[in-house]
DNA sequence: GCCGAGAATGAATCCATCC
DNA sequence: AGGATGGATTCATTCTCGG
């Protein structure tokens, strides 16, 4: 291993670089959980219909960006880009470990194309239901994320088998470090898939929950994030140790 | 329109054919909900020709349900039938109609497509949560199905905005007369999606929930099998009047 | 009528075996 | 070799029936 950790204590390791200069470098890699950029927000749909593009500003995660407004191109770029990841992250892992990619709606046909096509087997659809509705001005609200999910290979043999939905409401107010930010229970509900002691890996960490639900559960697990400023809020909320009772907190 | 009605009462229409067939003929159309063949069933070639009975209720002692013709497709003609058929259906509806079309996990991207290159806005993939699921032994259980719907256009002007994640309780016992039936309960919530007065259309009606619901709703509908043993329920079903309470059963 | 035990069920999946 | 078939298996929930 070349690339030098940002931070490393307890199992848990951090890298601050591009995910794809250090996939190659892993191995050994038991399970795949992530929330990947979706580089979504109403930008890839080619819009014959939409009347006001301004509605899709800054109302998801991402901001528009004018720039790409109806261009298919991009939607490309997401799949050839999410097919390298993940097909680096696959030849880091061991046979059998699970794949968990988080996407919005638009973005999911892709996702499940980028996952086989990176050599993963799909396996299926899960649902994080939020609990609430946003309205989102032209028939059903949105309250649900979706998370994409395989094996590389044949499934491993399991104990647990964790259902297919899962309900529980979005993080808010100050525990939430990042605009995307999943809560640790849905990060815990996924990682049921891993088997005990596997090596989980999250190559866009962000404010690093899927690592703090890892280590929460007694796995070890690597986080990679491009920004500073979140490799450190990350680390500081890893050094925080052990939650109390075990890590089975509800 | 050239083709005969099998039934025709109370603002309800069932023609006994091909969808494709009949679909050329229709117009006005106010809504198109509907849950077509899957075509799915499992990774092995073998799985998937299986009879619907069997490759969806095997481990069931129940064999009283029909089986349904065209589940078999493999990816390439579902993506060409898919297509087909929404197109037609398209064409026959207003602007802003809504369209609702229910897959499984492995069929939701090939229908997301589907929709798109018939010409239909896609808005969005709405959730019906079953509550609980069959494990499939290789890791979560699935227990939702999906809906992928979107507009004709620019979408209608409305008043309702149903949630995009439904939970109910799959049909049970003998209230199930065909292997893939809906609750009414679940096609009463995205028939929310319909302006008041819409006609309904289920291109591919089986035991006929879809229009029950319409009925109940007060609706007009058209629905279409090329089964005749459907078509049979079907009639028999709608020609036992309207439910008390005003249709709105829980 | 209520409760609990045991059986049944589900738009599966996987593997062994037989043509 | 490759398609077709039979059957074991997984769990949450509901159903059935007896006490």
């Amino acid at each position: 291993m070349t690339a030098e950790p940002y931070y490393s204590a307890d199992g848990i390791t951090i890298y601050c670089a591009e995910a794809l200069d250090v996939l190659p470098e892993l191995s050994g890699v038991g399970a795949v959980v992530t929330d990947p950029p979706y580089s979504s927000g109403g930008a890839f749909r080619g819009d014959r219909t939409r009347g006001v593009v301004a509605k899709y500003v800054q109302t998801g995660t991402l901001a528009y960006r004018p720039e790409f407004a109806g261009d298919s191109r991009d939607q490309r770029s997401f799949l050839v880009w999410s097919t390298l990841w993940l097909n680096a992250a696959r030849q880091g892992s061991v046979s059998g470990a699970p794949v968990c990619v988080f996407s919005d709606w638009r973005q999911l046909p892709t996702t499940t194309d980028a996952v086989q096509v990176a050599g993963w087997t799909w396996r299926g659809i899960a649902v994080w239901a939020k609990g609430y509705g946003r309205v989102n001005g032209s028939g059903m609200s949105s309250s649900a994320e979706f998370v994409c999910w395989g094996t590389n290979g044949p499934a491993a043999e399991r104990e647990d088998y964790p259902p297919g939905l899962f309900t529980c409401p979005p993080e808010r107010g100050e525990d939430k470090r990042h605009v995307a930010q999943k809560p640790e229970a849905v990060m815990r509900w996924l990682l049921r898939l891993a088997t005990p002691g596997a090596l989980v890996l999250d190559p866009f960490m962000g404010s690093g929950t899927t690592l703090r639900a890892a280590m929460d559960l007694g796995l070890p697990a690597v986080g990679i994030d491009s920004d500073e400023r979140y490799c450190e809020i990350a680390a500081k909320r890893l050094a925080q140790g052990v939650l109390p009772f075990g890590g089975v907190l509800a």
